[in-house]
DNA sequence: CTGAAAGCGCTAACAT
DNA sequence: ATGTTAGCGCTTTCAG
């Protein structure tokens, strides 16, 4: 799915599928079921009444642990609730509360390494709030997006940590005036006010391509995804400022925009690695074209210089290492997941964009000197 | 969380955090709301059908794409949508019809590559089955998996998919005798008896480390995860079956299994790597083992072969390249869900155990020969 | 083709 | 301290 594992040598099967059937002596299914709890059958508060001989309130008051119940009569309950193997029915609690106790977290691809510690961040945020996460990917398609918040809508999620794949966020507008909080990372939505967190794209990009420049380049090349996607554009924006600064005429065969799988990629530098004007350093707009610029020059004798957008696992066991500008996509999922929070605890503001900073690592690829 | 970039060179910081207030000119909110869409009100089908002028039930019936409803009573329905800015509650749709087409995903830490694929397979069946996917980490802490899974029970989750933390899920006995189909993923449950996927974890070090030994090595190390963790123990277990297989006998300095945090990994690493009776290879046990064994390896002089369990990003343009034992962690996913709506279907197949191969990809680090 | 009534399992608001 | 009643918003059932 993200074309990982290109330069493969040898493959050996170590063995087939294999499928057992276990143990099954009928050990799982006690014999205390109740009458009521046949499958797909479950006891509820009335039942577990019922059994300890109390009214459904005083149930509902032990297992919300609520005050106003006898030790004894609570003990009763308790073993009511163990006998029957009772678990409260969550859903029917929100029907009546207005609150779930859930947030969604809209992302592209939780396959990406950028987005797991991005979701984990978010994940124990709601938990320190008592909140579930309920997650989905849009593959980076905005139908899907919209499909995917709105049956989150649906069940009522209290909250959404969005990272826009469409461009359009107007037909949020209803939900958000019913009361769903919504926070956009990595990307600002479209056509809609709404907190946002981003990394500073612009800045770091524009450093990062000044680092090259600093040391010597003058002929770089940017390979940054689709244009659609506003981290792209403005990672282009800051190449395309770095490159001002220095008074660089940008050659247009230096700048390519498109997917992020490993063939558009690859093809986009061989072309600007071998075109009439070579370039001799390339800035990889994010961490997918960086893994497959690294196997590119990798590949090639004359040295090229790198710098990519996005921090990589073992960039910095590579030789030479990789010198990235780094955002810190945990940061960004805390950040976005509390103002999420802050909002459903009442807070009005106005909504908010938040910039959080990069950082330049340099490891070596970001100081090759020119060659040729 | 993950303890990733250790050796990072230079660090800069190219921005502060940035904070600005967004235009905010009302343009959110149009005038077309009817009294009854004040925050955290939102309209029902009840709301719906008085607009439209209609009965409840024919309101439903549009909502749902149910037959018999003549094309104007619809269209005026769905004007009465529009205008009100309806949105079904599922929450009560759940209540009413028992099936929540949620399904829950538990596991250890998101932000662990290994984990990203696997759940992002998981969701892509879920999706086909018109289930969401409610996520939530244990981060390795049985107490923290209940909790969870509980949490997912009394959500009405149809099913779990889950990779335990615990030993013993005697726990979820009521859960899967009340009808919630279950599948247990990466490690087998403890204690009771569920649906299973693994890899084959004891072939699959075993291979590996009959890879080292034809390579000339003898004195083998093996860096694994905690004794509570089934695969840790599977993967040892293979290690000593290759030994004993070759006539090796086991030096217990070169055994270590703990958590895979990197400063115990490079503790031990290093130890055995220095004892008395030094290593010449070492097998590492997961993914997070093998990234700071490759470091470890690194800052040496005198090289040192290494085979991996789990396959890792950029393996392949190391020097030398990390030879693995590769799983499949996307097909994990996939085999497990497709099991869970099977379940789900109405199979009511014994329990299984699947096991899963992997392959061992050759790729540098584990053909050097011994040193010393 | 359409709608009124009952009730899913729980909690809020009142009794007792 | 405990129980009773009335919904939450929807679907099911059954009657027009």
């Amino acid at each position: 799915m993200t074309g990982r594992q290109t330069g493969q040598r040898t493959v050996a099967e170590t063995a087939r599928t294999s499928v057992s059937r276990l143990r099954s002596d009928g050990s799982s299914t006690d014999g205390t079921a109740d009458a009521k709890r046949r499958y797909g059958n479950r006891p509820t508060m009335k039942d577990v009444a019922a059994r300890a001989g109390v009214g459904l309130k005083t149930v509902s008051r032990v297992v919300n642990g609520e005050p106003g119940v006898t030790p004894d009569t609570e003990r009763r309950v308790q073993e009511a609730i163990e006998a029957l193997g009772f678990r409260r029915n969550d859903s029917a609690r929100v029907l009546r509360k207005g609150r779930t106790a859930s947030i969604g977290l809209v992302l592209e691809d939780l396959a990406d390494p950028f987005y797991g510690p991005l979701s984990r961040a978010v994940e124990e945020v709601a938990r320190a709030h008592g909140a579930l996460l309920i997650n989905g990917s849009s593959a980076e398609d905005p139908d899907r997006e919209q499909e995917l918040v709105l049956a989150l809508c649906a069940r009522r999620v209290d909250g959404l940590v969005i990272i826009p794949a469409a461009d359009d966020h107007r037909y949020l507008e209803p939900e958000i005036a019913a009361g769903v909080a919504t926070v956009f990372v990595d990307r600002p939505p479209g056509r809609i006010d709404a907190d946002v967190v981003l990394s500073d794209s612009f800045g770091g990009a524009r450093d990062g391509v000044a680092h090259l420049i600093a040391h010597g380049h003058r002929r770089i090349g940017f390979i940054g995804d689709q244009p659609r996607i506003h981290t792209a554009i403005e990672r282009l924006r800051g190449y395309r400022a770095a490159m001002a600064d220095a008074e660089i005429e940008v050659d247009e065969s230096w700048v390519s925009l498109g997917p992020t799988d490993p063939e558009r990629v690859r093809h986009a530098a061989e072309a600007m690695l071998t075109g009439a004007s070579p370039v001799t350093a390339v800035f990889a707009g994010n961490n997918r074209v960086t893994v497959t610029v690294v196997r590119v020059i990798a590949a090639r004798t004359r040295p090229v210089a790198l710098v990519g957008f996005d921090d990589i696992e073992l960039a910095d066991l590579l030789s030479p290492g990789v010198t990235v500008v780094a955002q810190d996509a945990a940061q960004l999922g805390r950040t976005a997941a509390e103002r999420l929070f802050r909002q459903l605890d009442g807070a009005s503001d106005a909504p908010e964009l938040i910039e959080l900073p990069t950082r330049l690592i340099t490891r070596g690829s970001g100081e090759v000197p020119p060659a040729g």
